[in-house]
DNA sequence: ACCTCTTTTACGGTTTCCCGTAAAGAAATG
DNA sequence: CATTTCTTTACGGGAAACCGTAAAAGAGGT
């Protein structure tokens, strides 16, 4: 089994019930930080000592405080914690259910787990903790299966993000339009702008602006 | 000390923490149920054979699931219970940190401790218990002490909610006007929706009204 | 180079939002 | 009952969103 883990989790009502998961499966060593900040100085640290992490577990998100920190978010810190120790393995554990998220973190940041939060989550993140040991094929938990099947929300891209972004902001049209122009971002033109937005309010069933981002808001898009 | 406890808490991962804590300060009998109306029926069964419940520990939200619940939140539960048995303690235990929700907690519902899920809340959660016991003066954890006395808070409405909510499930200020006629809220003239809308702008700092859903929603007001 | 298909942008008309002002109605005060 | 004050509603003009259509610009293929 794995040696050496680490837990970043920043309500300790959950933790809790991490570490001692972990324990049951005869983990020696099990490390546990409540900022993403201090996750990443442990992987360093650990990699420093030439005694790194086997495995980190990390939530999504952490809940903001009187603490200024860089990282902010599971993604950020999965990401940072790659750059410097590429090997390791990860597993997110969050009450996230957003096909989209969840798909994002496969394809792009690599996981090799994702377990949602929910009513049988501890005995779940056991056995994606023994499949990922064995190097066995990860399937997904069967909650979540179904999300990554879902096709139609590989199309969603990274401009229509920013899009609605901005719209949730209070800009107009015009504004956005200035605004992409300034960093470069193509299309930018009022009418393009116009369209799109036409076509996400299509997709999302929406019948005007404002549904629409109370939509994609609860889809945690923006 | 507490002889009878319910956990009402849907994440495994959360409960088995609290269960520790629970026995930690030597509550006898600790009972847990993942759905509200589990939650409901143990209380339901206590009181019939005349062995009642001292205290609930409730979380506010539950993940919706192929099951179909008549209670489907916190909130929802802790009336219910207090309906069949006024005198039981409450303590919500949960994530949520706005501090219109949780006003509302205590003086609609008469909850008797708020305990927010955070970093050190376990702690919290013992101490809240331990209080309670002792009939002492409800101290808010310290976190939300400035939520509860956040007076300018008390003018949000449940009639600005609705409008809002209205407003984001994509209709017109017309839509809304006829809709609030219909089910006899006032005021309904579209040019006082207008104003109250103004109003909630001017509040929020919001620049128009897909910007004001965007902040709202945020809040977790809609 | 030319044609075709797609994407981007432009334009005009209608609706809704936005914002100020003012009238009508209701409640409170003396 | 008259006056004041607050709330609700009405109206009008300008800005932005909404929606269809069409021109301009790019990309790819022959």
């Amino acid at each position: 089994m794995f040696h050496k883990v680490l837990i970043a989790e920043d309500l300790d009502s959950i933790s809790i019930a991490v570490v001692q998961a972990l324990e049951e499966i005869s983990i020696l060593e099990i490390n546990h930080a409540k900022y993403c900040d201090d996750a990443f100085l442990k992987i360093k640290k650990a990699l420093h000592d030439n005694q790194p992490y086997d495995l980190l577990i990390s939530d999504l998100s952490f809940k903001p405080d009187h603490r200024e920190n860089r990282l902010n978010s599971g993604e950020e810190l999965i990401e940072a914690v790659k750059k410097a120790q590429p090997d390791i393995k990860t597993i997110v554990f969050s009450i996230e259910d957003k096909s989209f998220r969840i798909k994002s973190l496969f394809n792009n940041l690599g996981i090799n787990a994702y377990v949602s939060k929910g009513r049988d989550s501890i005995p779940e993140l056991k056995k994606a903790i023994q499949r990922i040991y064995n190097n066995e094929e990860i399937k997904p938990s069967a909650e979540i299966s179904h999300a990554l099947r879902d096709k139609s929300l590989f199309e969603i891209e990274s401009y229509d993000i920013s899009l609605l972004k901005s719209l949730s902001k209070g800009l107009t049209l015009e504004d956005i339009s200035s605004e992409f122009k300034h960093s470069g971002i193509i299309p930018n033109g009022s009418s393009s702008l116009e369209k799109r937005i036409n076509r996400l309010k299509i997709y999302f069933k929406a019948s005007n602006n404002v549904h629409l981002i109370a939509i994609t808001k609860d889809l945690g898009l923006v």
